[in-house]
DNA sequence: TATTGTTATACTCTATAACTATA
DNA sequence: TATAGTTATAGAGTATAACAATA
């Protein structure tokens, strides 16, 4: 039988799925109301607006997604004019993302619907809660993440 | 400016995000290694063999799924055998859904290697650290999601 | 007539695997 | 031979609308 207080007594991983997947809901809701954007798409604009230019892989790796991911993901915000794609001129294979004016006009108006999210966040968890809880998230990512 | 130790300083929001992926990720593959199921079909199966018969729509309220999201779930276990559905005969609209004796073999080979998630989750956690886990991922339950 | 359980359709996001082109 | 990217196919989820059956 589990231990008392264990993950499996807990049923610690569907409550973690279910967690992510309703935190995920709501702000994508919040997000798409406000900007039209999904919290995937402002994460990807968010590390494409970090430098003035970035491969497909690197982004990627950044958010630690599969390249295949990625070239959908882009090719969606190319479509809207979010990012701009060019051919890297120092390797014929890969492709330099960058964000557009238009792009960082809806990177800047997704700042405070989800800084609300933010709150509510802290809100939940309480004054220590919040790096507490992250801490318990990193350990769980060095935990189950494989190659890196 | 960000409040130090807050949700939006420590970027809470992708990083349960990222921890609820990799952790999902790992188990899948684990699953699907030793049983050929994901491990959101082990939920339903566990659901539906928590009892004799169930309609789709209990079975989404417990997952907290949508009820289209259960149509397709359910179909694609029928379609594999693990799960019957016949009409409820005190309700022509709805299908009662139960585990064929395939489905609950299934399910029973699942329990070994997701029991090894949950151990490895415990470890990442430490003792103390998976109860209080759980409560801070009932407080995000409860502030983000919506109706019930 | 209003509500309910299910289905249909169309979309997002992710994965794996096979492929092309370049290094 | 390895790497950057793309494509195809599939799973899992959402939203919305249609449907028949029930209340």
């Amino acid at each position: 039988m589990p231990a008392p207080g264990s993950a499996s007594e807990l049923r610690l991983f569907f409550l973690l799925q279910q967690a992510a997947h309703h935190l995920k809901r709501e702000a994508d809701r919040v997000l798409l109301d406000a900007d039209d954007l999904t919290t995937a798409q402002a994460a990807v604009l968010l590390i494409v607006s970090g430098s003035r230019s970035i491969t497909q892989k690197e982004v990627a790796r950044k958010l630690r997604l599969k390249e295949s991911a990625m070239t959908a993901m882009i090719g969606r915000l190319e479509g809207r004019g979010l990012l701009a794609r060019v051919p890297d001129p120092e390797d014929a294979r890969a492709r330099l993302v960058s964000i557009t004016p238009s792009g960082r006009k809806a990177l800047d108006r997704a700042r405070r619907p989800f800084a609300k999210i933010n709150a509510r966040l802290d809100a939940a968890l309480g004054r220590a809660g919040a790096p507490r809880f992250a801490r318990d998230l990193e350990a769980i990512l060095d935990a189950f993440r494989r190659d890196e």
